[in-house]
DNA sequence: TTGTACGCGTTATCAG
DNA sequence: CTGATAACGCGTACAA
């Protein structure tokens, strides 16, 4: 491997005039500049650029955290980030963390090592504090509501994206109302839990828990909602699932069933996938890629903290 | 930032010591390896990796080249090599090439300016002299079959596995067999052409273009597919899918569409997904993450060429 | 058992 | 315009 010395004895210059052609510096004669530009064709020279980092402190590299990606929720909000990343000239570095703290914990060291310049958090089981200790390290960035905390974020307010569709629901109305999420534990959640026991309380409207469907996350999990509910002596009218692809799963459940959509259970989706389109799912979009883009950037910013909201739409089709 | 040489000036000793007390190297007194080892607590020390990594010519990166990550399929390799990464210490550097050729020679030239110790290209478009040339300046791994070749891969043999299937088609009586694939141009893809050529022809049944399907990727897909079926004169009876996402998508649009399966048509689908276990698709089972780690493991693996067949099995269902 | 000195490949500073 | 030379932080012959 020829190295920028060897340039420069080829070309019979300095290593800082090699440098200088290498970075498209100015104040090179431009005889000089065409020496050692053959002299690189000639070696067919590759700069290391491991010794570049360590020469500038900076690797244009930003990790990810995603507990998995083989999931649409977090392959689009990678996907998003990985164009902004190409178009920044930085890559990415996985961390599928699988909701093992000491996952997350691995890609915080390398953060604190400065094997990445920056670190986006698609979703965690850390707690709170152990993210402050980190941010001294780095730029640290979450995929959740972060306000009045000392982290950015590109979020959504879901909070007030289930009270909506809550009310939504009530409208067309439904009284006996439940949803599904992922998992209970993960900050949205507990946003979103929050939104509707609040709502529950405010409408009067019972307070089911067997109207909460807990670890929803793939398509198949829509044949588990399904069968429970037909369990049930009371079953909801309406349900909110927090994942099209569930919500797909489910109707796909309720037609073999002979359960009718919307009549004897009304659903409405999120994310508004392809999916949804194709089955005719009323959903609430989220724009996924985009916010993986904007997760990116204020990776990479400089800047201080910055709350950035995504606003999101309900798409009306015919599962409502 | 507090380096290796700060802390030997704090315990009195030499670089090579605290080098050695980090690396857990004999030939320490206890009594020095303590001091250190005080020191490092106190000055709250990390190690730069990059600078690791220049000494060392290694970076415990490996790259990994996918056209996009939002699909079942590459989602499924990554995240076997994902959990393999985990296991050795390494880390997984994603490229999303969107099947652009500039984008895989980013990957290419990140492993030439070793950035990363090794390169897995899971579908490609860039020709195979391309990939020859890169091979000498470290390792990479294909996920097709590339026998005869001077790469190493993990692959399924699809031509093979495309005969095996249209066979049993052929067994249950079919005659208007079609197939669907992602893209025509990949390896894989071209297998699977030849597969088909080959069987129609030994079997003296008709070569009609119109049963094959090219971009069939996503669920949504599948309603393609049958609208096309649908202005057929004379449809065919039995459609290979090479991906389980699709023929959910096409089993889902038959029903709206009151087609029957499998009387009208008969589907097998590829890989066996979760979905197609909920929706009894009969499936050629692919294991995707377990061919993720192999191909992860050939990566970083020292050894010479090594060429993996995965076998593949049929699951028997409902939709033949 | 310990330490000196050099190499890794590049960028940045500063004097000419 | 040009070129020594000093960082950057760590590993490791080699010498003691």
């Amino acid at each position: 491997m020829t190295n920028i010395r060897d340039l420069a004895k080829m070309a019979g210059v300095s290593v800082t005039t090699v440098s200088r052609v290498l970075n498209n510096h100015p104040y090179v004669s431009e005889e000089k500049r065409n020496t050692v530009l053959a002299a690189i064709k000639e070696s067919n020279y590759q700069p290391n650029i491991n010794a570049i980092h360590l020469s500038m402190g900076k690797t244009f590299l930003v990790g990810v955290v995603v507990p998995f990606i083989d999931h649409p929720y977090f392959a689009l909000l990678i996907k998003g980030m990985a164009m902004e990343a190409l178009e920044n000239n930085y890559k990415l570095v996985l961390f599928q963390s699988n909701y093992e703290e000491a996952r997350e914990l691995d890609a915080l060291q390398m953060l604190k090592q400065k094997q990445i310049d920056a670190l986006i958090i698609c979703s965690r089981i850390c707690g709170w504090s152990t993210i402050e200790e980190f941010t001294r390290y780095g730029s640290i960035v979450l995929c959740e509501d972060t306000r009045g905390k000392n982290v950015s974020s590109t979020y959504v307010d879901h909070y007030k994206t289930f009270i909506f569709a809550l009310q939504y629901l009530y409208q067309k109305g439904h009284r006996k109302i439940g949803y599904s999420i992922g998992r209970k534990s993960g900050s949205n959640s507990k946003f979103r839990g929050k939104a509707f026991k609040d709502f529950v309380k405010d409408y009067l409207l019972p307070h089911e828990p067997a109207y909460i469907f807990e670890d929803c996350l793939y398509f198949e999990d829509g044949e588990r909602v399904i069968t429970q509910i037909q369990k049930m002596a009371d079953p909801p009218t309406a349900l909110l699932i927090t994942s099209d692809e569930v919500a797909a799963g489910i109707v796909t459940c309720a037609q073999q069933q002979n359960i009718s959509i919307p009549s004897d259970l009304a659903i409405i989706g999120f994310n508004n996938q392809p999916i949804a389109k194709m089955m005719n799912i009323t959903t609430i979009e989220i724009p996924l890629v985009e916010m993986g883009r904007k997760l990116f950037l204020q990776g990479i910013a400089e800047s201080q903290v910055i709350y950035q909201e995504i606003p999101v739409t309900l798409i009306e089709r015919n599962t409502v």
